[in-house]
DNA sequence: TCCTTAGTTCAAAAGTTATTGAACAATTGG
DNA sequence: CCAATTGTTCAATAACTTTTGAACTAAGGA
Protein backbone atom coordinates (compact mmCIF):
# COMPACT_ATOMS: atom_id res chain seq x y z
CA UNK A 1 0.00 0.00 0.00
CA UNK A 2 1.38 3.04 -0.75
CA UNK A 3 -0.03 6.83 0.03
CA UNK A 4 -0.24 9.45 -2.42
CA UNK A 5 2.94 10.91 -3.51
CA UNK A 6 3.33 13.80 -6.15
CA UNK A 7 5.43 12.73 -9.50
CA UNK A 8 8.93 14.11 -9.74
CA UNK A 9 7.86 16.58 -12.12
CA UNK A 10 5.00 17.78 -9.79
CA UNK A 11 7.02 18.73 -7.41
CA UNK A 12 7.35 21.97 -7.10
CA UNK A 13 9.82 24.85 -5.74
CA UNK A 14 8.35 27.03 -3.73
CA UNK A 15 6.06 24.50 -1.91
CA UNK A 16 9.38 22.37 -0.94
CA UNK A 17 10.98 25.59 0.29
CA UNK A 18 7.40 26.60 1.78
CA UNK A 19 7.60 23.37 3.61
CA UNK A 20 11.04 23.06 4.88
CA UNK A 21 10.58 26.59 6.15
CA UNK A 22 9.40 24.91 9.03
CA UNK A 23 11.55 24.18 12.23
CA UNK A 24 9.63 20.91 13.14
CA UNK A 25 10.03 20.02 9.37
CA UNK A 26 13.20 20.83 9.01
CA UNK A 27 14.54 18.92 12.03
CA UNK A 28 13.31 15.77 10.42
CA UNK A 29 14.21 16.14 7.14
CA UNK A 30 17.99 16.69 9.12
CA UNK A 31 17.07 13.93 11.35
CA UNK A 32 16.33 11.63 7.71
CA UNK A 33 19.24 12.80 5.92
CA UNK A 34 21.57 11.70 9.14
CA UNK A 35 20.42 8.22 8.57
CA UNK A 36 19.74 7.77 4.91
CA UNK A 37 18.76 4.65 3.98
CA UNK A 38 17.72 3.37 6.83
CA UNK A 39 13.65 4.38 6.57
CA UNK A 40 12.23 5.39 9.88
CA UNK A 41 8.67 5.41 11.19
CA UNK A 42 6.46 7.94 12.56
CA UNK A 43 7.53 7.08 16.34
CA UNK A 44 11.03 8.15 15.68
CA UNK A 45 9.88 12.23 15.65
CA UNK A 46 8.06 12.00 18.71
CA UNK A 47 10.24 14.56 21.06
CA UNK A 48 9.62 16.65 18.25
CA UNK A 49 5.76 16.88 18.56
CA UNK A 50 2.83 15.24 19.17
CA UNK A 51 1.65 12.20 17.40
CA UNK A 52 -1.25 13.79 15.72
CA UNK A 53 0.93 16.95 14.95
CA UNK A 54 3.80 14.49 13.47
CA UNK A 55 1.07 12.94 11.37
CA UNK A 56 0.42 16.61 10.37
CA UNK A 57 3.64 17.57 9.40
CA UNK A 58 4.34 14.42 7.64
CA UNK A 59 1.75 14.17 5.76
CA UNK A 60 3.00 17.78 4.65
CA UNK A 61 6.53 16.69 3.78
CA UNK A 62 5.14 13.72 1.92
CA UNK A 63 2.17 15.60 -0.70
CA UNK A 64 5.30 18.25 -1.11
CA UNK A 65 7.66 14.99 -2.93
CA UNK A 66 10.52 16.05 -0.22
CA UNK A 67 9.64 12.65 1.33
CA UNK A 68 8.18 9.15 0.53
CA UNK A 69 5.70 7.10 2.91
CA UNK A 70 5.50 3.68 2.65
CA UNK A 71 2.58 1.91 4.74
CA UNK A 72 3.93 -1.48 5.86
CA UNK A 73 1.92 -2.85 8.20
CA UNK A 74 0.81 -0.49 11.14
CA UNK A 75 3.81 1.47 10.54
CA UNK A 76 4.83 4.31 7.83
CA UNK A 77 8.21 3.99 6.57
CA UNK A 78 9.62 7.39 6.06
CA UNK A 79 12.84 8.11 3.84
CA UNK A 80 13.89 10.95 1.96
CA UNK A 81 13.19 11.63 -1.92
CA UNK A 82 16.72 12.35 -2.64
CA UNK A 83 16.77 11.05 -6.36
CA UNK A 84 13.60 13.28 -7.45
CA UNK A 85 14.60 15.96 -5.75
CA UNK A 86 18.35 16.30 -6.62
CA UNK A 87 16.71 15.35 -10.34
CA UNK A 88 14.08 18.24 -10.22
CA UNK A 89 16.54 20.87 -8.10
CA UNK A 90 20.12 19.84 -7.92
CA UNK A 91 22.05 20.99 -5.00
CA UNK A 92 19.45 22.17 -2.94
CA UNK A 93 18.80 19.34 -0.71
CA UNK A 94 22.28 18.99 0.09
CA UNK A 95 22.98 22.80 0.71
CA UNK A 96 19.86 22.65 3.26
CA UNK A 97 20.88 19.66 5.03
CA UNK A 98 24.68 21.00 5.44
CA UNK A 99 23.14 24.51 6.94
CA UNK A 100 20.53 22.58 8.91
CA UNK A 101 23.33 20.29 10.34
CA UNK A 102 25.24 23.44 11.94
CA UNK A 103 22.04 25.01 12.98
CA UNK A 104 21.74 25.39 17.05
CA UNK A 105 18.35 26.67 17.17
CA UNK A 106 16.36 23.69 15.45
CA UNK A 107 14.75 21.08 17.19
CA UNK A 108 16.70 17.82 18.23
CA UNK A 109 15.52 14.17 17.02
CA UNK A 110 16.95 12.12 19.70
CA UNK A 111 17.72 14.82 22.66
CA UNK A 112 14.92 13.89 25.00
CA UNK A 113 15.58 10.20 26.01
CA UNK A 114 15.68 5.99 25.18
CA UNK A 115 18.07 5.57 23.09
CA UNK A 116 17.35 1.85 23.93
CA UNK A 117 17.18 0.75 20.60
CA UNK A 118 19.43 1.46 17.63
CA UNK B 1 20.06 55.73 5.42
CA UNK B 2 19.85 52.54 6.00
CA UNK B 3 16.86 50.40 6.63
CA UNK B 4 16.87 47.56 9.80
CA UNK B 5 18.86 44.59 8.38
CA UNK B 6 19.43 41.19 10.44
CA UNK B 7 23.69 40.88 10.51
CA UNK B 8 24.70 37.97 8.67
CA UNK B 9 25.40 35.56 11.92
CA UNK B 10 21.59 36.23 12.62
CA UNK B 11 19.83 34.98 9.26
CA UNK B 12 17.78 32.04 10.20
CA UNK B 13 17.48 28.65 8.06
CA UNK B 14 14.26 28.11 8.34
CA UNK B 15 13.20 32.25 8.25
CA UNK B 16 15.16 32.18 4.84
CA UNK B 17 13.31 29.10 3.58
CA UNK B 18 9.81 30.22 4.23
CA UNK B 19 10.57 33.73 2.64
CA UNK B 20 11.61 32.05 -0.35
CA UNK B 21 8.72 29.50 -0.45
CA UNK B 22 6.43 32.21 -1.71
CA UNK B 23 5.80 32.64 -5.12
CA UNK B 24 5.88 36.22 -5.59
CA UNK B 25 9.01 36.48 -3.87
CA UNK B 26 10.91 34.03 -4.94
CA UNK B 27 10.18 35.57 -8.78
CA UNK B 28 11.73 38.63 -6.92
CA UNK B 29 14.58 36.90 -6.08
CA UNK B 30 14.78 35.34 -9.42
CA UNK B 31 14.88 39.12 -11.20
CA UNK B 32 17.32 40.25 -8.64
CA UNK B 33 19.70 37.50 -9.43
CA UNK B 34 19.49 37.83 -13.32
CA UNK B 35 20.26 41.65 -12.70
CA UNK B 36 22.92 40.41 -10.17
CA UNK B 37 25.28 43.80 -9.18
CA UNK B 38 22.62 46.06 -10.62
CA UNK B 39 20.52 47.82 -7.91
CA UNK B 40 16.71 47.04 -8.40
CA UNK B 41 14.21 50.00 -7.29
CA UNK B 42 10.32 48.65 -6.02
CA UNK B 43 8.44 50.00 -9.14
CA UNK B 44 10.78 47.29 -11.11
CA UNK B 45 8.43 44.62 -9.68
CA UNK B 46 5.34 46.59 -9.92
CA UNK B 47 3.97 43.68 -11.97
CA UNK B 48 4.11 40.98 -9.88
CA UNK B 49 1.54 42.57 -6.95
CA UNK B 50 0.21 46.18 -5.76
CA UNK B 51 2.30 48.70 -4.27
CA UNK B 52 1.47 48.11 -1.13
CA UNK B 53 1.92 44.48 -0.89
CA UNK B 54 5.24 44.68 -2.39
CA UNK B 55 6.80 47.04 0.30
CA UNK B 56 5.55 43.61 2.51
CA UNK B 57 7.29 41.51 0.48
CA UNK B 58 10.38 43.14 0.10
CA UNK B 59 10.41 43.98 3.75
CA UNK B 60 10.01 40.50 4.70
CA UNK B 61 13.21 39.77 2.47
CA UNK B 62 15.28 42.47 4.23
CA UNK B 63 13.99 41.18 7.23
CA UNK B 64 14.78 38.10 6.61
CA UNK B 65 18.33 38.52 5.40
CA UNK B 66 17.87 37.88 1.78
CA UNK B 67 17.69 41.42 0.26
CA UNK B 68 19.34 44.35 1.40
CA UNK B 69 17.73 47.67 0.84
CA UNK B 70 19.42 51.14 0.94
CA UNK B 71 17.12 54.24 0.96
CA UNK B 72 18.17 56.69 -1.86
CA UNK B 73 16.20 59.79 -2.36
CA UNK B 74 12.58 58.85 -2.58
CA UNK B 75 14.05 55.47 -4.00
CA UNK B 76 14.93 51.76 -2.53
CA UNK B 77 17.28 50.22 -3.80
CA UNK B 78 17.37 46.73 -3.33
CA UNK B 79 20.21 43.96 -3.98
CA UNK B 80 20.64 40.28 -2.97
CA UNK B 81 22.65 39.90 0.37
CA UNK B 82 24.65 36.55 -1.97
CA UNK B 83 27.85 37.34 0.37
CA UNK B 84 26.05 36.78 3.67
CA UNK B 85 23.70 34.01 2.14
CA UNK B 86 26.24 32.15 0.48
CA UNK B 87 28.92 32.03 3.63
CA UNK B 88 26.05 31.09 6.09
CA UNK B 89 24.45 28.46 3.66
CA UNK B 90 26.89 27.52 0.97
CA UNK B 91 25.52 26.76 -2.11
CA UNK B 92 21.48 27.68 -0.97
CA UNK B 93 21.69 30.24 -3.28
CA UNK B 94 22.82 29.22 -6.29
CA UNK B 95 20.61 26.07 -6.56
CA UNK B 96 17.32 28.02 -5.23
CA UNK B 97 18.05 30.37 -8.23
CA UNK B 98 18.72 27.91 -10.61
CA UNK B 99 15.87 25.97 -10.11
CA UNK B 100 13.91 28.78 -9.81
CA UNK B 101 15.30 29.61 -13.46
CA UNK B 102 13.15 26.64 -15.04
CA UNK B 103 10.31 26.83 -13.17
CA UNK B 104 7.61 28.23 -15.82
CA UNK B 105 4.94 28.27 -12.63
CA UNK B 106 6.44 31.03 -10.83
CA UNK B 107 5.29 34.88 -11.84
CA UNK B 108 7.32 36.71 -13.86
CA UNK B 109 9.15 40.36 -13.92
CA UNK B 110 9.27 42.10 -17.23
CA UNK B 111 5.94 39.94 -19.20
CA UNK B 112 3.82 42.59 -18.74
CA UNK B 113 4.82 45.79 -20.78
CA UNK B 114 7.41 48.58 -20.63
CA UNK B 115 10.96 48.08 -21.79
CA UNK B 116 10.84 51.50 -22.16
CA UNK B 117 13.93 52.14 -20.53
CA UNK B 118 17.15 49.82 -19.95
C1' DT C 1 -10.96 -12.86 20.61
C1' DC C 2 -9.11 -9.07 23.12
C1' DC C 3 -5.58 -5.91 23.84
C1' DT C 4 -1.90 -3.15 22.39
C1' DT C 5 0.65 -0.54 19.17
C1' DA C 6 0.89 2.70 15.24
C1' DG C 7 -0.91 6.06 13.02
C1' DT C 8 -5.07 8.75 10.75
C1' DT C 9 -9.16 11.73 10.59
C1' DC C 10 -12.11 15.25 12.00
C1' DA C 11 -13.67 19.56 13.74
C1' DA C 12 -12.52 23.33 16.47
C1' DA C 13 -9.48 26.85 18.09
C1' DA C 14 -5.43 29.54 17.79
C1' DG C 15 -2.12 31.78 15.36
C1' DT C 16 0.06 33.69 11.28
C1' DT C 17 0.50 35.63 6.71
C1' DA C 18 -1.15 37.96 2.65
C1' DT C 19 -3.89 41.49 0.43
C1' DT C 20 -6.47 45.68 0.23
C1' DG C 21 -7.37 50.79 0.28
C1' DA C 22 -6.88 55.16 2.32
C1' DA C 23 -3.85 58.24 4.33
C1' DC C 24 0.71 59.62 5.01
C1' DA C 25 5.87 61.18 4.45
C1' DA C 26 9.89 62.56 1.86
C1' DT C 27 12.35 63.87 -2.11
C1' DT C 28 12.67 66.00 -6.62
C1' DG C 29 11.66 68.89 -10.62
C1' DG C 30 9.20 72.92 -12.53
C1' DC D 1 5.93 76.81 -3.46
C1' DC D 2 3.36 73.15 -5.91
C1' DA D 3 2.83 68.89 -7.96
C1' DA D 4 4.47 64.51 -9.09
C1' DT D 5 6.96 60.42 -7.90
C1' DT D 6 8.29 56.76 -4.69
C1' DG D 7 7.44 54.28 -1.28
C1' DT D 8 5.58 53.47 3.81
C1' DT D 9 2.13 52.78 7.50
C1' DC D 10 -2.15 51.52 9.37
C1' DA D 11 -6.29 48.98 10.19
C1' DA D 12 -9.29 45.76 8.33
C1' DT D 13 -10.18 41.54 6.26
C1' DA D 14 -9.41 37.31 4.00
C1' DA D 15 -7.03 33.30 3.67
C1' DC D 16 -4.21 30.04 5.19
C1' DT D 17 -1.44 27.01 8.71
C1' DT D 18 -0.62 24.97 12.98
C1' DT D 19 -2.05 22.71 17.12
C1' DT D 20 -5.24 20.23 19.92
C1' DG D 21 -8.20 16.33 21.68
C1' DA D 22 -11.41 12.80 20.95
C1' DA D 23 -12.73 9.20 18.11
C1' DC D 24 -11.33 6.12 14.88
C1' DT D 25 -8.99 2.16 11.81
C1' DA D 26 -5.94 -1.53 10.97
C1' DA D 27 -2.45 -4.94 12.06
C1' DG D 28 -0.28 -8.08 15.28
C1' DG D 29 0.52 -10.73 19.41
C1' DA D 30 -1.13 -13.32 23.65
Amino acid sequence: MTLPHPTADQISLPIVLAVLGDPTRLAIVRFLASKEGVPMNCGKFLDLASKTNLSYHLAKLREAGVTRTEAVGTSRLITLRRDDLDKRFPGLLDSVIAAAGEDKALPMVGTADSEIDA
